[in-house]
DNA sequence: GCCATTTATCTCGCACACGATACAATCGAT
DNA sequence: ATCGATTGTATCGTGTGCGAGATAAATGGC
């Protein structure tokens, strides 16, 4: 077997890793008109999503850990986007919480996906879907093991 | 057309942003092993396949800016793997060179990439290589905008 | 009911990542 | 040769991400 070359364009991590960073990026313009970072972003379309979680909830959803989540949560409180508030039946949970202007936020934030939309300029939209899938299933593949 | 749903399974970003973390969390073991974080990781393979080059050419393989790049590589410096010299004949550049540590890391590091073959097991190379590329495709339409 | 264990969240320290800015070296037009 | 513009790197502030450890509430065995 030959040796296989050791450069950056053949590792799959460094290809997500620097699309990562690309996303950023394009994203960033969008995202600033409305006061959030990326990771803020993705928080407030789970939210969006589904209301009122715990932050251990939000984590697994999210991918993050409780200690990633507790500052990021606390700057869109001071934002007054969400609020958090002990759980009364268990108060170890701090349930989270979209407030009227979050809620508000969601319409504002409907164009964002479209500031990337000229990367995927005449792809086939299947096509972006199995990619996005084969992607996702890369990702539990790796969280499981 | 029908409104798309507002969910994270729905972002191709999302699932680059979440894999990138499953990523990191699954190299982890193995580079503690070497004392490198992912990023200082990328940026050895990158010394390894190129060596003696300005930070500015470093950042434009890694996609990284020098404020990211300037305190990593001097923590690569600190712990004897690189050296950081101007370059005589035009002293606002600054040269990275392996150190006979930092090219002796590179044996030890062999082993890396197989600490996560596990979420590959099974799948067929030239799949996996498709993937990698559309993913590189992506990355280049959003940094080309 | 009591206490050890578990669970949920938080705090702290370190290392990215980047925008804004600073600075020195170089280049270029005159 | 001079000086304004450009280039390459570094510094600073903000916001992730996570490991390690702290804390408080809930649970379970007895």
């Amino acid at each position: 077997m030959a040796d296989v070359p050791l450069d950056l364009d053949a590792f799959v991590c460094f290809a997500i890793y620097s699309a990562n960073g690309a996303f950023n990026r394009a994203y960033k313009p969008a995202l600033d008109a409305l006061g959030l970072t990326y990771p803020q972003y993705v928080t407030m379309v789970a939210l969006w999503t589904q209301d009122d979680v715990t932050v251990g909830a939000l984590g697994d959803r999210l991918f993050l850990e409780s200690n990633t989540l507790t500052p990021l949560l606390k700057r869109l409180e001071s934002a007054g986007l969400v609020t958090r508030r002990r759980d009364p039946a268990d108060e170890r949970q701090v349930r989270i919480q979209l407030t009227d202007a979050g809620r508000a936020l969601k319409v504002r934030a409907k164009g964002v996906p479209q500031a990337i939309s000229g990367a995927f300029a005449g792809a086939d939209p299947d096509d972006i879907a199995r990619l996005r899938d084969e992607i996702s299933r890369l990702r539990d593949a790796l969280n499981t093991r």
